[in-house]
DNA sequence: CCAATTTTGTACTGATCCATCCAAAATAAA
DNA sequence: TTTATTTTGGATGGATCAGTACAAAATTGG
């Protein structure tokens, strides 16, 4: 009994996600937020509280949609453990120097940067996302440890911590500007831990 | 032959600095970067040309100040090779934990992850100083190697890489919200492979 | 067709953005 | 003291910021 809406709001938050990735939280403004989505600002602020809520929002879809991608990845049972985690890095690889060439990155580690310790909520969500990393991580580990693919002997809690941490580790060096090679060594080296 | 200024150049850049160390580039705004200095914006112009001028200073002296302390801890030869770089990660940790408690991070990371993308004359200084840091770290690898504290026969400058990867890991880890037990854990991995 | 309800486009708010302008103040050389 | 030069404070510029107000448009139930 009123006006329908004309947009689909999941593909909303999604290009708002585009443009938030592209850019960073602060440097995205509400009219970039309107040209990204196709929408007037009332329809923004009719459907999302805030700039912020948005984010949140988009934020949120981001890791769904990656953490949705690693799991694909994941379940995958021809590699093995470590061929698995090997893989990890090498997708970060790839996504920093072909998929994306204009250098976005990844939206959790900028936003990490960029916003987590002036905003409480946001931080408490990349809280909660990177638990549910270091759980799928460390159940690749454990596997990899019972068929004797990696060593048993290490807390598979900390060889995910040093996965996890091997990512954000690439990330930043492949924005300073290292080049390919260098970090398919780093790659390589990491693995080396395990 | 005319009026002399009165303030030190040198310490308006480290004002600067530390404002946008702690806030960001974007969300420093130069009426803070007045305050932080203590400034009017005339003599702030009068002296730099932009925010941006006066950020690749502050960023430039950030740079200098890190790497001096860096080579300072590393001249000192009471420690290994391999003690040497576990003190940098531990360094790292210990700064994100206690020296600032309030996140505000590395502002070479920080920089790295927000403006580099978006900006060439910065990422050419960020690219700059990670050789310089490179250099550094693979002369003490190369030093333990010499010394048989670290194996021999893997490619120094890989390793060097990894190191320096694996701070940008803890740092983003940090700021994820990971504490610092885990990351004490990580930085002890991360050995592993040397 | 009418009434009720929601979305939408546009105009607008006051604040803040980065930067410039200009004249007063301060100093050194003449 | 005068003159030349530079710094400084404060006002100002136009643009943009996040967010709101409001009425026209669009739809469904009556």
């Amino acid at each position: 009994m009123a006006r329908p809406r004309k947009f689909d709001e999941v593909r909303a938050v999604d290009a708002a996600m585009e443009a938030f990735w592209a850019a960073g939280y602060e440097a995205t403004s509400t009219q970039d937020l309107c040209d990204a989505t196709g929408l007037g600002r009332s329809s923004i602020y009719n459907t999302f509280k805030s700039k912020h809520d948005l984010f949140e929002r988009a934020l949120a879809r981001y890791m769904e949609r990656k953490n949705g991608e690693l799991t694909e990845f994941l379940d995958d049972d021809t590699r093995t453990a470590r061929q698995k985690l090997r893989g990890i890095l090498q997708r970060i690889i790839d996504e920093e120097f072909t998929r994306h060439p204009d250098g976005r990155g990844c939206l959790v580690v900028n936003t990490a940067i960029e916003v987590a310790s002036h905003d409480a909520p946001v931080a408490a969500a990349l809280e909660r996302d990177y638990g549910v990393r270091l759980e799928m991580v460390r159940a690749v580990i454990e596997r990899g440890q019972r068929d004797g693919d990696i060593a048993a002997d290490r807390d598979s809690r900390t060889l995910a911590h040093l996965l996890i941490a091997a990512i954000g580790g690439i990330r930043v060096s492949a924005r300073a500007g290292v080049d390919r090679a260098a970090l398919e060594s780093v790659a390589d080296a990491t693995l080396t831990a395990f």
